[in-house]
DNA sequence: CCACGCATAGGGAACGTTCCCATACTATTT
DNA sequence: AAATAGTATGGGAACGTTCCCTATGCGTGG
């Protein structure tokens, strides 16, 4: 025994109408007499009646639902994108479909596939660590659907991008480590393959650059994010003979594995070490100690990125603009860099 | 200007042949030739085409999408949980909408609305602080939408339900605090219209009772979980002329905002109060001292919540089962309840 | 009294797919 | 050689909605 739905059809019967005046009187058109239209409105709550929205997004060729696609959700940062284009998104009208690619670039083909083939009206993406083709995302500006990257952006692609200023952040960072005192500063860097990657790494060589230390390559270690490779960095580094005393990590969970590592060889932060990252996560205030970093406009990322978004869908595919708005960072600064620790 | 989609028809003109066997041919129906099932692979590919599920979802009256809605997404138990549902519906070829009710019972019920309009084949619910009625999730089973309830649960509706022992594990947590020593131990309790409140709460009450300690009832302090209202109870109990020396929280956000009151005002540690939360967040680790608290084992939540639920949509209305399932929590001593700090 | 305009209502195509049924053709069996 | 079985193919309904087009009925002005 299936369970019906109800439909348009059945309320148009058991009124001695049609379905062209059901649907009217639902849709809040003009042209239905107020006697017939309060009947149907009647009969529709008594019924529990639900607009099929895949029949309506079929004929419209229009779903209302935007897709977000983030490498992970296992810190806190993606998530709290993720409420505020939700927010936006319901504010519209639109709901949202969100996967992640576990900063894998099969998974996020995949993803994308999915977007694709559940007809999202537009599409918001993250790269993951590993992506250097983009033929997936490629397809959906032929297909005509709005793309807007956020955070991790695809450089080769004439789309909207929403990011931070990394290269100013971690210049900020590092100059508040030498202006500490510090003058052998080594850097945890992200995958060159990222864009953030990069401008983190340039924004360390510009402020050594501008107080006139030398860079020491050695100084440097490329991580891929994983703790272990964090680990082995972090154990090369303070075995050199000349360990460094400042270290600015390419982002916060990459700085509290460094923190765990250095205190478990029993340095002391800051004293022997001054630790700084980026993107204040939660529970960077929470460590200890508490990590100094970088801080970016989480709620306005997704503010913007989805704001950028249905600015496009709003557009014909001729008239589709490609700015990148670049937001502000702010240098948060705790004891992970503050020697005298205050109660 | 209008983008053409690619259909099925337009691949079955231009091989002159009929869209049901190109639909066949896509299928992997077997009754097509060869040689023409390879033709129409081969321009599909090349024309980038991809199925429609909207217009497949019509015709099949499912979506092969699950829905979930949860409270927020601040803390990192959902997004957690979130991630093992979504791995486990990719797997069977689903994809999951998610929604917050922002702990907000109005938000709750336009969720379920949207879920409902947009067909989700099942729903995964962890209910808002503020819900006391249900007949937002009623309609689905009524439309014969299998739900799954989980974490934050109704007990008034017939459905399958994951929960942990909360009533056991908030019992381990006071416990381990009675043989540590302590003997006046408060109680910040969650919203006893949440059953996870209720069980903590009970769970603590079992404690007392099983060593003798009477309660008093001026150290149970109801919480809404809001921060002014936890400092306000934290502050309550220790200007008390007997303070408590132990705290149990309902969750670890409340206890880690207790913790920072209590260190603010300059009492240590567990020394002078002993504090304890509940579901083992990940910055529980990080806060100094490290946190006291009972885990919840996230991943499997997630997984079972929607194998219950797939189960569930494999079965007729008429034999939907209802068991509860109830996981193991595990007591996770750290620092906060430990005196002898290891470096 | 008739033509006309206007308001309301109904019929039916369209959206893109699947799947049942019918048809045409081929191969097998007696 | 004819009947039969089987196989590949095409036609068309169905899913639930919107919206264009047409029909009906009524009142009004010439």
């Amino acid at each position: 025994m299936k369970h019906h739905q109800i439909t348009i059809v059945d309320i148009a019967k058991q009124l001695n109408t049609s379905k062209s005046t059901v649907s009217r009187a639902l849709t809040g058109h003009p042209k239905v007499s107020p006697e017939k239209r309060k009947a149907i409105l009647d009969l529709a709550h008594k019924l529990d009646y639900q607009k099929n929205l895949i029949a309506l997004s079929l004929v419209k060729r229009k779903t209302n639902t935007i897709g977000v696609i983030v490498p992970e959700f296992s810190n806190s940062f993606f998530p709290h994108v993720v409420m505020a284009v939700q927010k936006i998104a319901s504010q519209n009208g639109y709901s949202v479909i969100i996967s992640q690619s576990d900063e894998c670039y099969e998974t996020e083909v995949e993803n994308a596939r999915v977007m694709l083939a559940n007809h999202v009206d537009g599409l918001l993406v993250s790269i993951s660590k590993q992506t250097t083709d983009f033929e997936h995302f490629k397809v959906f500006e032929r297909k005509g659907i709005p793309l807007v990257f956020f955070n991790r952006i695809c450089n080769e692609m004439q789309v909207p991008k929403i990011i931070v200023d990394d290269r100013h952040g971690a210049f900020q960072a590092v100059e508040h480590l030498i202006k500490i005192g510090k003058k052998r500063i080594a850097h945890l860097a992200g995958p060159q393959c990222l864009l953030i990657g990069q401008n983190r790494m340039n924004g360390y060589l510009d402020a050594m650059k501008k107080y006139d230390i030398p860079v020491d390559e050695e100084l440097i270690k490329v991580c891929d994010l994983t703790v272990p490779v964090i680990k082995d960095s972090v154990n090369a580094l303070m075995d050199m003979k000349q360990p460094p005393d400042g270290l600015f990590a390419f982002n916060d969970p990459t700085a509290i594995e460094a923190i765990r590592v250095v205190k478990s060889r029993g340095f002391k932060i800051p004293d022997d070490i001054a630790i700084a990252g980026f993107s204040n996560e939660y529970v960077s205030s929470f460590v200890e100690p508490s990590l100094t970093t970088v801080a970016q406009p989480i709620d306005e990322i997704g503010r913007c990125a989805t704001n950028a978004l249905f600015e496009q869908m709003k557009r014909d595919v001729s008239e589709w603009k490609a700015v990148t708005n670049v937001l502000n960072t702010e240098l948060i600064i705790r004891n992970s860099t503050l020697s005298d620790i205050k109660p």
